[in-house]
DNA sequence: CAGTGGTCTAGACCACGCC
DNA sequence: GCGTGGTCTAGACCACTGC
């Protein structure tokens, strides 16, 4: 029997992921050139780019020209997670979404929030809490700050009916963000508002998005203890 | 002025987001289709449909055959996690990695822990508990279950200087994962463990790795209040 | 220097899915 | 049906980098 031909880069693709798991080629080892493969596969040059490419996206090979094509040794686990619409989330799992305005105030934000912002330390911000409720019970808590020089319009929003999660993906195009994911416990008010006791761990996302240089919000969602974040591999 | 050539892809890219950015292409809108966008770029439709593709890859763009690209309403910010052997996240931040096995047994495990493996409820399992350093500080417990029906080789490994994270990435391939992040209490010997004080919140990470059908190992690693898993987007 | 991956091109065929 | 994106091909040039 002769090698079948692989005329799409996803067979491509799954025969290297086949002799990858099967230990043809071991962790660290060097495999065939493109060309090679090609002729091999019988397919163009491309299509062996396309399925090499995107292992190496995943973390499964290294590429470097010249040095060529290793099965990575360790290979970096790239999770990749789906940080959606709050309601979406909560529509997705069947669950009836609720929104509540807890606070809404300009105020001078404490030194920890200007400084990541890089606002001046004595510029008011629009500050909103708000609570976000699945089957009519607490589902997260957001406390954001919005920079009012870089959006002006939030200051005409009241953000009662409209989530600020989502009024932002509207009217405020962002180029960055970094997210951080953290365990804290909960102290007394935020307790009190996801309706659990004080001092339980809540899982927290902290995010901060940019316009180039400008911070535009800053936001941290805590969830109340059970909360998990799944992905897959 | 007549626009310039844009030969390379990443050009096309930097050019749709420039004006997905200025709002030329609005949230939702239908944007010209690859051909039309190869001519007016200079380029071929290739360049095009590779920068397209990217941007629909991170979430910005939604493409359907026939109905063609529109930009994202609602972009669901892909958040890509690195997750790296544990002593490479400790050395990445210029840190002295060490390890300290805690224990190692053969064991029935809880139900919760079978269930999730899917191995017999009376089936003994490995049973690794461990401590990763960071310039000597503890870093995270790690507590895992290894499938020894799956792994034999692991009954012969002590594990007492090479930790399971790192010995079973190099002797036990595997085809899928899932990963949960959540916020727990520390127990009193965790926390114990871990030399902080009990009831602390700590960040979770759980991860249970399969081959094909067969679950190969699960561990639970806690990592002490203060940690965060950043990224951007 | 020379081998490797990175990319572009021009053209082609195809699969999907609105209409 | 037919327009759209998805993909493949054969060939080419180039950038990086190990030797």
């Amino acid at each position: 029997m002769s090698a079948p031909r692989l005329n799409n880069w996803q067979a491509v693709q799954d025969e290297v992921l086949r002799r990858i798991h099967a230990r043809e080629w071991p962790p660290g080892a060097l495999i065939p050139n493109e060309a090679d493969l090609a002729v091999e596969f019988g397919c163009s040059r491309a299509t062996v780019n396309r399925a090499l490419r995107a292992l190496a996206d995943s973390g499964l090979l290294d590429r470097r020209r010249k040095a060529g094509t290793r099965v990575a040794a360790q290979p970096v686990a790239k999770a990749t997670l789906d940080i959606a619409v709050i309601r979406h989330e909560v529509e997705g799992r069947g669950q009836a979404y609720g929104y509540q305005r807890l606070s809404r105030a300009e105020a001078v934000p404490p030194a920890a929030v200007s400084g990541a912002m890089g606002t001046a330390s004595d510029r008011p911000l629009l500050h909103i809490r708000a609570l976000h409720l699945a089957d009519g019970r607490p589902y997260a808590v957001e406390d954001r700050w919005i920079n009012t020089g870089v959006v002006p319009l939030a200051r005409a929003e009241g953000f009662e009916t409209v989530s600020a999660n989502e009024w932002l993906l509207e009217h405020a195009p962002y180029t960055h963000g970094d997210i951080a994911f953290s365990a804290v416990m909960l102290g007394a008010e935020d307790a009190g508002t996801l309706d659990v006791a004080p001092a339980e761990a809540a899982f927290a996302i902290d995010r901060l998005t940019r316009d180039g240089p400008a911070a535009v919000t800053k936001v941290r969602l805590l969830f109340p203890p059970g909360y998990q974040l799944r992905t897959t591999l």
